[in-house]
DNA sequence: TCTGGGGTCCTGTAACCT
DNA sequence: TCTGAGGTTACAGGACCC
């Protein structure tokens, strides 16, 4: 490939503030103004905020009370995941038209491998530049993009093209690039790792890389200190995978206030796991452990989990062992903040060993489930539930994008960002 | 100021098998 | 039969990402 992206094939495309941008195009008389789109609960935090709101120090994961205070003017929405997702698959659409090798992180980005598309649509940068006006004129959005030779350096470009550029990174500028960049900026670097990178004395990238890669093993681990020092030399030899098969599914739910009465606690176990379960049958799936977590008013969190004999999809299986894990606890009324469940080590549905013995009473429970899935289809989600559901207490709160709308089931790629994918289609 | 919900990956430890 | 080494798997916790 020529031109002034020569040697980059990669782009990484990210939407600027998505889910607040969608609401601002929803609503232009918002234009300008800060938003927040997040749970307006006294448990919820920020999902979205526009530029308008970051100037404020408003970003995502803050609690909603917090960023009010920050910015009182800001609009608070609760978000419309289903809208999200829609304007998230149109794009999407429109990178495969490109190139099928596209990679979605989550709703609002993906990797694309363009080496192959040079010749009908110009260099990388080209390619990004139409992509940008294309999404605008589709959308109404703006996106930035970045362009390199590696999946790890065009996400660092995008970053620094925000909001609403492109920038490129030539093999040759990618030291220049990488190293005045704090430690933070690295993929896998969180606060913990940035503090423990601090007190090494590491700043900046270009630090990170003159440090022996033993150094960083003894100090990281051997797998996180030996990826962050190839990091730190533009080393990420990971290709663009446009498919890759989930691993785990799950659902989990703050409380809106503290609960320590069992029954409420085995309800919602109930809820989450007839709501995991949908998820594995419409994706066809089954899984082989089930696993549990609980949270302490203090924040304090565990985990639990158990391998099943047999793989499953049936709710009432995933909650015998959710509700016998918990129990197993012994917890006497302790003050609970919130509980999930989660379906592991997914196996493809057609490809698991049968449930032989118990044949009958599992298959008539699994007909009931699926008999249910086709009521929701029909009637809505929630128009067939087990009878203690229907009279739920200690109702959850948190966010206003709660799990319970369906496309907050958006499966997720590695790193845990959601993959575009929508099983109800 | 009090921290959502959906995920993946890594690490340490214990148990188990050969 | 006992013991130990080494590999694999299960489990729990933590860090990280969006």
């Amino acid at each position: 490939m020529t031109g002034r992206a020569q040697g980059c094939t990669v782009l990484h495309v990210d939407m600027d503030a998505f889910f607040a941008s969608v609401e601002v195009r929803r609503r232009p008389e918002l234009a300008g103004t800060p938003v927040i789109v997040g749970g307006a609960g006294n448990r919820g935090v920020v999902t979205s905020a526009t530029y308008e709101a970051r100037r404020y120090g408003v970003h995502a994961a803050m609690p909603t009370a917090r960023a009010l205070r920050l910015c009182p003017t800001a609009t608070v929405l609760p978000g419309d995941l289903a809208l999200y997702a829609e304007v998230s698959r149109s794009v999407m659409a429109l990178f495969r038209a490109i190139t099928p090798l596209v990679e979605p992180l989550s709703l609002d980005e993906a990797f694309l491998d363009v080496a192959g598309a040079g010749r009908r649509l110009g260099d990388a940068a080209e390619i990004g530049e139409y992509l940008r006006a294309r999404v605008f004129d589709e959308q109404g959005i703006t996106c930035s993009v970045g362009v390199a030779s590696s999946k790890f350096v065009a996400k660092l470009a995008s970053t620094s093209a925000k909001p609403d550029g492109l920038r490129i990174v030539r093999p040759a500028e990618v030291m220049d690039f990488l190293h005045p960049l704090p430690v933070g900026a690295l993929w896998g670097v969180g606060p913990k790792t940035e503090e423990q990178l601090l007190r090494l004395g590491l700043r900046t990238v270009g630090d990170l890389a003159h440090v022996p890669a033993k150094t960083l093993q003894r100090a990281l681990g051997h797998a996180s200190g030996g990826h962050l020092h190839e990091l730190a030399w533009g080393r990420d030899p990971r290709r663009v995978v446009p498919d890759e098969p989930e691993k785990s599914a799950g659902h989990e739910e703050t409380f809106g206030t503290d609960v320590d009465d069992p029954e409420v606690i085995h309800r919602e176990l109930l809820l989450l796991s007839e709501r995991t379960a949908g998820r594995l049958r419409s994706g066809g799936w089954l899984a082989r452990t089930v696993s549990i977590k609980v949270r302490f008013a203090d924040f304090a969190t565990i985990t639990r989990s158990r391998t099943l004999d047999v793989p499953t999809d049936v709710g009432q299986e995933l909650y015998d062992t959710a509700r016998s894990l918990f129990d197993a606890l012994g917890l006497d009324r302790a003050r609970i903040r919130l509980v999930g469940v989660r379906a592991e080590r997914l196996v493809e549905a057609g490809s698991a060993p049968q449930q032989l013995e118990l044949g009958a009473r599992e298959h008539g429970r699994r007909d009931a489930e699926l008999a249910a899935d086709r009521a929701a289809r029909r009637f809505g989600a929630g128009a067939v539930r087990p009878a203690t559901l229907l009279h739920r207490v200690g109702r959850p709160g948190g966010s206003g994008l709660t799990s319970a709308d369906p496309l907050s089931r958006a499966p997720r790629n590695r790193g845990g960002r959601p993959v575009v994918r929508h099983p109800e289609e």
